[in-house]
DNA sequence: TAACGCATGTCAACAATTCGAGATGTTTCT
DNA sequence: AGAAACATCTCGAATTGTTGACATGCGTTA
């Protein structure tokens, strides 16, 4: 592979003006550049970029730590932080945790030995998160929680699932389940509170007889679509706050094949907004994140902060959009 | 940030002794290694693996091209591609290219540009394929087909067509249509071959009148039922044979839909083995290909190249699974 | 002719590794 | 005992590809 320094041989030239011709090129004569190029595209010469990070001391990429890289959400903020970094020339080396942190401290020391230069983080900080020493290294948090504490990027989980369960009770429901996440994850004890909010607002008396726990996943959903059966249907719940919508989409199809008939029967929310919940049957009324902004303004964010400059904001919190569909209607008398 | 120069200052030894104690300690005394060791811990020293990577001349980096990242087949194929990395210690760069070859050709400049060390393409290799100049970088292909003009780990897809086709037969089916990728794609092509090399066997005229173009999507697989369904019934095939699971499931579907039971009035086979498909209604007849293990042997493929050794052999074939299941029966009579 | 601008060249710096050489200590042989 | 041979440990210096600060040389203009 050649070098500048054969470049610079081979147009007769010194190698600073190579360097020059490359990355200032209006700081050379033309008849120079001309010459240079030439040598350039003989020799197939592609400037060695691990040189170029040793001398600049940045290595042009960041990492993104995934929990669940197959999850079409983070590949949708995942998109957003690509575009953002490609902009900048700057690449995206995706860490897919796995939920270990193990994993993920591997990730971080590609931060500390300088093979990245800084990372965002896409899962829900927790309170004795010891995962992410943060201190030494340039971090965003993006679709996490509040109290996050360095820079974040996120919705307000608690004022969306206040309005979803708002809804919920404007067309007339009095009886909400949910269908709640892991109770210590983050996302589920912030739409929990949003769902609390909304009841007490409407003078309704927190039941935790109908909140089940399941863990995000399609078949959980499915679980816990018994549970409520189980329920004497006079105390059953007339609709049911999912907390995301694989779990939403779970307990209808475990609803139907149980002869609940959705919305008539029962009416379900789910959260997140999925390319497939508009499709499912039926299309689910849901919250819809703004997932690739989300990427963009973590990646925005965090090159600020790698660049030195104090951000004017440390927490952006974007608006979601509440869409409702055909799983939820009034309550039957 | 401490570099190597400040630990050798701080334990009054050179920085060779340093650079030493780190990656040979047997070739340090006792003594000195325990001096080393406190300085490092002492000014929470880390090596600078940008420096490091420039002076050995690798960047201790791999780029996987991954057509579609939220693909479960491809996350199984990194998944095992990570696990052999990861034991030598290097990172795995997902590009995630989505079919674009710009993309595609921008992440193979890391590699020219000396930000990685080769390539693993996890697609398939068409005949006309001008993105990927290999004859610069090291790379290896991945789940592709026949024919790759470069090494490549990958299964045998006429065979394992031919295998889900000729059991269709045996078990009595003569109308056995078919559910395509796009007919350009090298797995579509390589598996419409050994479908009609089952046919060829058996003596059955191959017909293309029941055979529909999809393009692997689930909603293609719903629109080929109606395809099917449109064809008098006399005419219609007993059994379809679909290139992936994804368009099976979708035809499933689509055909339930319409009042065909599967598999009583049709047998449907898929291609892949989705983790999903084994808990469909009804679960689904599929090929499983060894995913993780392709991955793996990819991974140890371009390691091997990467070092310089020449490989033993150039080309894997993995044996699949034929997983029988629900979705198939003998056809009414 | 001094001052200036422009194009180009020289050289040090970046952080780590590695080779050859030197220093020190230990064993073996005469 | 003294010297030679050897082993062990450590050090200095060169090396890697690129960049940017500074220096140089040349021609133009005041």
């Amino acid at each position: 592979m050649s070098t500048i320094r054969d470049v610079s041989k081979a147009a007769e030239v010194s190698i600073a003006t190579v360097s020059r011709a490359i990355s200032h090129p209006e700081k050379v004569s033309k008849s120079t550049l001309k010459k240079v190029n030439a040598a350039i595209k003989k020799l197939q010469y592609r400037p060695n970029m691990l040189s170029q990070s040793f001398r600049n001391k940045t290595a042009n990429c960041i990492v993104v730590l995934v929990p669940d890289i197959a999850n079409l959400f983070f590949t949708t903020v995942i998109k957003g932080i690509e575009e953002v970094a490609q902009k900048r020339g700057v690449n995206v080396l995706l860490g897919d945790t796995r939920d270990s942190s193990g994993r993920e401290l591997d990730y971080i020391k590609l931060v500390e030995t300088k093979q990245a230069d800084g990372i965002i983080q896409l899962r829900p900080y927790t309170k004795d998160d010891s995962a992410l020493p943060i201190d030494f290294v340039s971090a965003v948090n993006a679709s996490g929680c509040e109290n996050t504490p360095y820079p974040s990027v996120r919705i307000d989980n608690v004022s969306a699932a206040e309005e979803v369960v708002n809804y919920l009770i404007s067309i007339g429901h009095k009886r909400i389940g949910v269908i709640s996440g892991l109770v210590k994850n983050p996302h589920s004890i912030d739409r929990l509170r949003g769902y609390k909010r909304a009841l007490k607002r409407a003078g309704i008396e927190f039941d935790d007889r109908i909140v089940t726990e399941g863990d995000f996943s399609f078949w959980s959903g499915m679980n816990a679509s018994e549970f409520f059966c189980r329920i004497p249907v006079e105390q059953r719940p007339t609709a049911v706050f999912c907390m995301n919508d694989e779990m939403a989409i779970g307990a209808i199809k475990g609803f139907k094949s149980k002869g609940v008939s959705i919305p008539r029967d029962l009416s379900i929310t789910g959260f997140d907004d999925l390319e497939f919940s508009k499709y499912c049957d039926p299309a689910l009324t849901t919250v819809s994140q703004p997932a690739e902004m989300i990427g963009k303004k973590s990646a925005e964010l965090l090159f600020q902060i790698i660049d030195g400059e104090s951000p004017s904001q440390s927490e952006y919190v974007l608006p979601i959009e509440f869409i409702i569909r055909k799983s939820t209607s009034v309550p039957q008398p």
